[in-house]
Formats: C-alpha cells, sequence, structure tokens
DNA sequence: TTTATATACATAATTTTCTTATGTATATAA
DNA sequence: TTATATACATAAGAAAATTATGTATATAAA
C-alpha cells in the first residue's frame, strides 16, 4: 500500500546520521526495532543503488580494518526528499490507523 | 514492509460490517480515508478471490436492481485471522514511526 | 439520443518490491 | 578449521500492486 518506505526509512536514517555505509544501516534499523525489522542486503543494496541514481543519495569509499565501506550522504535533493517522504508516511499511518480502527475515537 | 496489509483492511471491516460486496468496500475505504486511499479493482478482487480460497471469507451472491452482487463474510477461521493480523499492523505502524522518529520521544 | 458517470463484477499484462539464494572477501572467536 | 561478524553485490523467483481491458446495467447530462 505505501511504496517506498524503506526508501524513506534510509532517507531518514541518512537526515540523522549524515552520513552511514550499508551495513551499519542494517544494524540500526535492527537495533531501534528491538529486531522486529531485519533489513536484508537483497532489499538494500538495490534500494540505496536506486537512491543514488536517482540522485538523493552520494557516496565515498573508506578502507577500515582492510575492509572497503561505502558511505552514503544524502544530497541537497535528497534532503528535500525526506520531508516529502516523512509526510507521506505520516498520512499513510494515519488513514491506515483509521481503517483498522486502531486509534481509539476522540469522544 | 508490511505484507498482507490490503487483506488485514478488508478483514477488518468485515469484522465490523459482517457482510459486503467487493465495490462497497472501495467506496467505503474511499470515504473513511477522506479519498486518499483508493482501492483499485485490480487490488480487490484477486485479493477477495485469494482470502476466499484460502478459507477466510465466504460468499453468496444477491441481485439488486438488475445487477449482482457478491457478498462476503468471515468464516470462523476468518475471524480469527484479523486478531492476528491487526496485531502485526499495530506492532508494524509503532516500528515504524520509532524508525521514522513520527512518534515524538516520551520525556 | 448518445455520452458520461456510477454501479458491479473480473482478468491479464506489466511493473515494482521483496525474499531467498548465491558469490566474493577479510577479521576474529571458538 | 569452522563459525560468526563485517562488508559489499547481484540474480532468480515470488508476491503484490498498477494499469489496462472487458462485460453489463442504470441513470443523469448534454
Amino acid at each position: 500500500m505505501l511504496k517506498g518506505t524503506l526508501q524513506t526509512i534510509i532517507l531518514k536514517l541518512l537526515e540523522d546520521n549524515s552520513q552511514m555505509y550499508g551495513y551499519e544501516i542494517t544494524q540500526k534499523v535492527k537495533e531501534v526495532t528491538a529486531g522486529e525489522f531485519i533489513l536484508t542486503e537483497g532489499a538494500l543494496y538495490p534500494a540505496l543503488h536506486k537512491l543514488e541514481a536517482d540522485g538523493m543519495l552520494e557516496t565515498f569509499t573508506e578502507v577500515v580494518d582492510s575492509r572497503v565501506r561505502k558511505y552514503y550522504r544524502l544530497t541537497e535533493q535528497g534532503g528535500k526528499e525526506v520531508t516529502d517522504k516523512l509526510n507521506e508516511a505520516q498520512v499513510f499511518i494515519e488513514q491506515l490507523q483509521l481503517l483498522l480502527n486502531l486509534k481509539p475515537a476522540v469522544k
């Protein structure tokens, strides 16, 4: 129903943390959701590549302990996109709660 | 991210309304969400057929004004499923709000 | 009167998105 | 030397939704 949820999550994490690499993102998601959301690589990397191709993210690499890390950062366009996506997500959640009656009606 | 959202919405509407036909469901969704969610037939009917095939829904038809209506009702199994699906949705929404920081932290 | 809109069902092609599986490579703990 | 953790990536397949059709009746508008 809500397309681009994963993109929204990635963009939001990068808004809060300014730069992150893929593996770090998977760990952050696991940590924040107490293990409820598991972000698999098969979902993450294609999403990152698409966001980069769309001009929302830019990258640079660093070598730490002989391992390559590919860091992602929001572009200016990406910065604007976060706001829009978050608003969309907010509306979506509210409507879903309405439909599912998960939000008790205010008297 | 959350699979089966549409199914959950359908099951919940049928829990509240005991019997509904397809077109009625599309209108209800539109009405409740003030036009924000548009449930297209291409999404709805396959979902209804699958829920029926899975034993969650049962059907009967009625003719009103020379037009056939196919009504759907929850089966016993469907009744149990609603509860599970709603719990899942609740957890999902909470985790998503955590990740997107849409729920202000309580001080 | 014929065109558009609303009601009511359904399916098929395509696209999008995610899961699962696989592959490479290094570091460390068992 | 085997398992786990770190770190990237892609490919096959499945699931779900969008878009496009198709049939059919009723009614309001042009």
